[in-house]
DNA sequence: ATGTCGTCGTAG
DNA sequence: TACGACGACATC
């Protein structure tokens, strides 16, 4: 006898917009024509709901029978039959129960780009209307309608203002009859440009003429346009120093033009395989550490390892061989970095050797790029991944090896909802699939280290550089000694005048003479500081008022525009801005100062001292363009500059063989950070800092100005002795109770209007409690709070939080969902609440 | 979230 | 008696 094939007849759906507290699945029987096209992972479109809307969700089963006696048909599926396939639809699920996030929220992140679905609704004209009185607006819509055939409800709002009420009234009396549709889209993500329309000889006419209808800065933004007539919003703002007010004023005189482009250029697209591979041999210490990973990737069961090596040591190397081996076995690799900035360097280098199977996967791609990458992917053509963070979402088939480089960087850790983070989200996967999970970095965290310790990751470690230099030699340099930097004079007109009276004495004698002897031996330097803009806050001399963001609770900064003396106060926080103040907002005092330094300053700075240096700055404020980023790192390769001073982005693994000297200006402005994981990453980022130092023939040095010399982490780093950091940290850990000792879990409460953050928060913190006690008492939990978050208010919203150590088991997930649903059953929407688990930043 | 249904208060 | 506001309730 013939097997009967049984199709099914069910399916199990998510629905996508679902809230959290209702989130589960629906059953929905499959309509002939889509019998046997579903399945696990399938995106469809329901009715749900009452008024049955037509919704995006997603198939989490398929099946014969279904409990539910009344189940609705699926209206239809995606275009294309878009599936996240049963793979990325575990994943979601994991989401779900690790983060606290719905289905929904989940396949946003895993999901190909910025695929959205839109629902909306039209009106018809009714099966059964009544004859009977109408008033004026019904009649008038109904008519309009009649005539039409069929209209939006966006359109009738539009043409008869307010008329839901009697949009409703229609539907019930059957004048008219609600239709929903939904229908896909893939958003296009659009960069702002703005377009010069005048000729340079218009422009030097504009700017040569003693009277103009334009104002300085409506002036200052044409001179900038005119070097690059077609540049990026933010950059223009950035370089001629004005408001997107004035520009958009300048649009209007027609001046300019402010174009949407689509983010669609594609970086890589030539870049190419070379004919031969630019092969290279591993040394003996990275031939030792290959041979033990390559044994552990071709192990059948999930494996895990750290690979700890020192900065230089040529981690990539061993990770280019490795992947070889992947790409050579038929499977696909998922490749890390922590940032975007990061990506153009890895692809350069992996696409030279896989060519056309590399694919890339990062947020400043545009949606059809995006797409693209993702289909290749799914479809098996591209089997080497490289990206970002969301890159771990990646379909790839036959998966073997995931590598996350860098694996201490606080990128990795999502900030939005769903807060994943990439690490956990690859020891799923490798679990599922067996392929090797591959953790890299010099510094690893306290976390990975000591799971490596514990034997839960394979410990591998390369302890020798790779190149001759050696280690950087390191001093320390003592601020409490520094007697000041040398007066700067200038004896224009025969006077002599002191040209830095003002400045804050930020640089040391002994930097600014080792910059000095690089500068004349043509080598190039880089320093390092922790903060941008130009001084960090303004205050009164006479009451000690802090200029604060009106928004919230943080001070603003001084940012200074080009050279002249324009500059405005910026929020670092919300980006408010704000004219410098004339006199004390609260006193009314003319005498208010600026104080501390960024990298503006420093910039400046460095200029007096050094007016013939080729000086290059790197910060959020100028890399805001696209490849920007690029561009600058580039340009200092090429010898284009001698000094590169900026924020952290200067630290990150950029190999620049011309480098000997490096700078920290304050190391201690990293330190005594209200985090626990302070320590860690002054750590990390002064070992990398350090490391820029000396990569290739020429020996490096490094100086660290502080005014803790002899603290245990700065003397360590200089070291670069990671063992005594990670003994001395780990042993802090254990005895306060931090990770990995413990899970912590922080509740976030936010909300516009004060009084509601705090009573929902402490009803929630009441709830909580109660339950624990009263059902589940197994839990060994802390909690803590609520307190005001270190920033209380951002962006007009006050921030509530709530703390828990214990263990990450499955039993307290189920509390904390069990009284999240709760809460949010009965909540208005005044605040939202968000549930991180092992929070980067506390 | 979103929409429906039922109960209650007030205007007519 | 009738209509609108508000809360409970369900979503396959």
């Amino acid at each position: 006898m013939d097997k009967v094939k049984v199709t099914p007849m069910y399916a199990g759906v998510h629905i996508l917009g679902a809230p959290y507290q209702i989130d589960k699945e629906y059953d929905y029987v499959i309509p002939e024509q889509l019998s046997g096209v579903l399945d696990v992972g399938s995106v469809v479109i329901v009715p749900f709901g009452i008024g049955n809307r037509h919704v995006a969700g997603i198939v989490s089963s398929v099946k014969d029978s279904s409990e539910y006696k009344n189940s609705k048909p699926i209206i239809g599926t995606a275009p294309d039959n878009l599936s996240i396939g049963a793979e990325l639809y575990g994943i979601c699920e994991f989401l779900k129960d690790r983060c606290f996030c719905s289905i929904g929220e989940a396949s946003k992140a895993v999901m190909p780009s910025g695929f959205s679905v839109r629902t909306s609704v039209f009106y018809r004209a009714g099966s059964k209307a009544r004859d009977g009185a109408l008033n004026e607006s019904a009649a008038g819509i109904l008519a309009y309608v009649n005539e039409k055939g069929e209209v939006s409800e966006s359109e009738l709002k539009a043409a008869f203002d307010g008329s839901l009420q009697t949009l409703k009234y229609l539907c019930s009396r059957g004048y008219l009859s609600k239709i929903s549709r939904a229908d896909c889209k893939v958003n296009t993500k659009n960069d702002k440009y703005v377009q010069l329309k005048l000729s340079s000889e218009e422009v030097s006419e504009l700017l040569s003429a003693s009277s103009s209808s334009f104002t300085v800065k409506q002036l200052s933004a044409i001179a900038e346009l005119e070097k690059n007539p077609f540049s990026p919003i933010g950059e223009l703002r950035e370089l001629s120093g004005v408001s997107d007010a004035v520009i958009r004023e300048l649009q209007k005189k027609n001046v300019v033009d402010i174009l949407p482009i689509p983010k669609n250029r594609n970086p890589y697209a030539d870049i190419r395989k070379e004919e031969a591979i630019s092969d290279f041999s591993l040394s003996e210490c990275q031939r030792r550490a290959f041979d033990t990973l390559y044994a552990l990737y071709k192990d059948e069961a999930p494996r895990a390892a750290l690979l700890h090596g020192v900065t230089g040591s040529g981690k990539t190397n061993v990770v280019q061989k490795l992947t070889d081996e992947c790409v050579r076995d038929g499977k696909s690799a998922i490749i890390l970095v922590p940032e975007i900035a990061l990506t153009s360097q890895a692809v350069g280098i992996f696409m030279k050797r896989y060519g056309d199977i590399v694919a890339v996967l990062h947020s400043g791609l545009s949606a059809g790029e995006r797409l693209d990458a993702w289909k290749r992917i799914d479809k098996g053509e591209a089997r080497v991944i490289l990206g970002t963070r969301s890159a771990i979402f990646a379909p790839a088939k036959n998966l073997g090896l995931i590598v996350i480089d860098e694996e201490q960087e606080s990128s990795f850790k999502s900030e939005m909802t769903p807060r994943y983070h990439a690490r956990d989200i690859a020891r799923y996967r490798c679990g599922k699939t067996g392929a090797f999970m591959l953790l890299c970095s010099a510094t690893p965290s306290i976390e990975s280290y000591y799971k490596a310790k514990e034997g839960t990751y394979t410990l591998v470690e390369m302890k020798e550089r790779y190149s001759k230099g050696g280690l950087p030699t390191v001093e320390m340099c003592d601020m409490r000694d520094n007697k000041g930097e040398f007066p700067l004079y200038s004896t224009k007109d025969g006077v002599r005048e002191i040209l830095n009276p003002n400045f804050p004495k930020i640089l040391s004698d002994r930097l600014l003479s080792e910059l000095k002897t690089n500068l004349e031996n043509k080598q190039q330097s880089i320093l390092f500081i922790n903060r941008r803009g130009y001084q960090s806050f303004l205050s009164c001399k006479k009451c000690g008022f802090v200029l604060e963001c009106p928004h919230c609770s943080v001070s603003m900064t001084y940012h200074k525009y080009g050279y002249g003396s324009g500059g405005r106060m910026v929020c670092h926080y919300c980006g408010h801005t704000a004219e410098l103040p004339r006199v004390c907002p609260n006193c009314g005092s003319e005498h208010t100062t600026t104080l501390g330094y960024g990298t503006q300053l420093l910039e400046e700075h460095i200029g007096m001292y050094f007016p013939d240096a080729r000086i290059v700055r790197m910060d959020t404020d100028t890399t805001s363009g696209k490849f920007a980023h690029d561009r600058i790192l580039e340009s200092f390769r090429n010898g284009e500059a001698d000094i590169l001073l900026g924020t952290q982005m200067v630290t990150k693994g950029h190999d620049f063989p011309n480098v000997s000297l490096v700078g920290v200006l304050s190391a201690d402005s990293c330190l005594y950070m209200p985090d626990f994981r302070a320590n860690e990453r002054t750590f990390s980022v002064m070992t990398q800092v350090i490391g820029r130092a000396g990569r290739a023939e020429l020996s490096g040095r490094a100086l660290i100005q502080t005014y803790t010399p002899d603290h245990d982490v700065l003397v360590t780093s200089a070291r670069q002795d990671y063992e005594s950091f990670y003994n001395s940290e780990i042993s802090f850990r254990r005895a306060a109770l931090y990770p990995p000792f413990c899970d912590m879990i922080v509740i976030n409460f936010t909300s516009a209007i004060e009084r509601e953050a705090t009573l929902s928060i402490e009803a929630f913190g009441r709830d909580l409690i109660s339950t624990l006690n009263e059902r589940y008492s197994d839990l060994k939990l802390c909690t803590f709070g609520p307190f005001k978050a270190g920033v209380y208010k951002v962006a007009g919203k006050y921030r509530m939080r709530f703390v828990l150590k214990g263990r990450n088991s499955k039993r307290l997930r189920q509390l904390i969902s069990e009284v999240y649903s709760r809460f949010l059953e009965g909540s208005n929407g005044d605040v939202s609440v968000s549930i991180d688990m092992d929070p980067q930043n506390i």
